[in-house]
DNA sequence: CTTTTTAGTTCCAAATAATGGAACTGTGTT
DNA sequence: AACACAGTTCCATTATTTGGAACTAAAAAG
């Protein structure tokens, strides 16, 4: 779905963009399934395989002779999660937001192009939104990644949207950059983003970026919603405290000296 | 603390094994702090940590010239948890039990010669134990560790055992192997492992193991609470509970054809 | 303001590791 | 028993990694 970015890191590149490959199956996978789905001759496959495995990053299954993401990385993930990621830091500000609004909530960074989800709140289990923690969703089509890209510096922007693939999963997914960049100003004069059924029908959300005090954006906050039970007209009404909620968020990013993103 | 297995992976075990090192300061940290600690030469650790930054494995901080562990990890580990541990199997069994219990409840499985909580439940605020989904603690002190390594095969055994350093974290920690040992005959005729503050002061805990129809261990739960609201007697009638539960796991694990570790 | 120190980056020939075609093994099938 | 197929091993060739040293930029000392 993504554009891969086609640099040359060399072996461990390599090593790598096979995790990718084994991710993107979702389920334990065969030796051949991946042969098939890489462009590695059959011993160099297996030797990464080996390697991979070795390292606690795949996990092998001697008896059904399959491959599955390794335990390792839920470790190391961890890491990245807690020191690295906005959660820990929009924790408190996500519980008051949570309590105050009673909607399903994400907080989601920018990772290689696509949305990534660092939190998700979720108020009703009567609806699944897609969303979950550590899971990847289009920026083109969801309130989250189009509040960062609107607000994203024209090289930043010019990476990202090089990676979009402009799958049309609904009938209001935008099908172009033209298409979407126009949204961008809307959405910078509101300072809100609107997910009108883009990525999934029956979903509709708002969501505000997360701005630094040098204007940099480095995530965004959404508050989902289905359409039987809102309108968008609804959500506006959120708009106020979601407003509040990442300023807060802004500011706390800024004073923990949170990486801003070139 | 974890005694590392010295495989010779090529460079790809020497990327990796630099993301444990970054993993291990839980902060961002400068390369002379990356240098001081690693035995590469300057050189060649500057070129892993680019490759690394570069593919998302790591994020740099220009402002700060700082490293932290990179949202890439996220995204592949959400991966692993939902496809490669127990915690998607669990989720409902784990549900009910926090109910019933009322108390902290963990699910674990061994990493590494390590423990690795793969899903949480804090029934009270009250108070915290150090673990959460992806942190790790080591086995030869907690109650899911003992109880995996009671009921390993002895060549696994063997592995998990010369990779516990027996750091004694209070003063009832089993201090070496032979003391640790002792006490796993108590383990499989009772079939739960209790935690005698042996990691935190004022932390106890009861834990059973998760066992596949072919008598191998994949994880265990456990149930947790502080000494000033239960003894070790109290624990002791959560047993049937806990019991009924790991069972359940064991179960579906066997069912779902949950990998058995060798 | 100049010098020195320290931290980070680049370079390139030598050393080492990755590569992949082909042969092999083991399992299941006709 | 012969065959097909998935997975594994081998090894000479090729390409990448390696790390000492030189370099640059920024900070601290003089």
């Amino acid at each position: 779905m993504i554009i891969q970015s086609e640099k040359k890191d060399g072996t461990v590149g390599k090593a790598l963009e096979i995790l990718d490959l084994v991710s993107a199956f979702e389920r334990p996978v065969r030796f051949s399934e991946l042969l098939s789905q890489s462009s590695h001759p059959k011993a160099t496959l297996y030797r990464f395989l080996q390697t991979l495995t070795n390292q606690g990053m795949l996990s092998y299954d001697e008896d059904r002779q399959t491959y599955s993401m390794g335990l390792r990385l839920v470790r190391l993930a961890h890491s990245a999660w807690q020191n690295a990621s906005l959660a820990s830091l929009a924790f408190e500000t996500l519980n008051v937001l949570e309590k105050q609004i009673g909607e399903t909530i994400h907080l989601a960074q920018m990772e290689n192009g696509q949305v990534l989800f660092v939190d998700k709140r979720r108020s009703s289990v009567l609806f699944e939104t897609l969303a979950q923690t550590g899971r990847v969703a289009p920026a083109h089509c969801t309130g989250v990644g189009k509040a960062i890209l609107a607000y994203m510096s024209p090289e930043r922007l010019e990476r990202a949207l090089k990676q979009q693939a402009f799958v049309p999963y609904t009938a209001s997914t935008h099908l172009n950059r033209e298409s979407l960049i126009s949204e961008f100003e809307d959405i910078r004069k509101s300072g809100v983003a609107f997910d009108r059924e883009e990525h999934e029908p029956g979903i509709i959300s708002i969501a505000a970026p997360i701005l630094l005090n040098n204007g940099r954006v480095v995530g965004s906050v959404s508050i989902a919603t289905t359409t039987t039970r809102h309108t968008l007209k609804d959500l506006e009404t959120f708009k106020p405290a979601l407003l509040s909620a990442t300023k807060e968020l802004g500011e706390a990013a800024t004073t923990w000296q949170f990486p801003s993103p070139k």
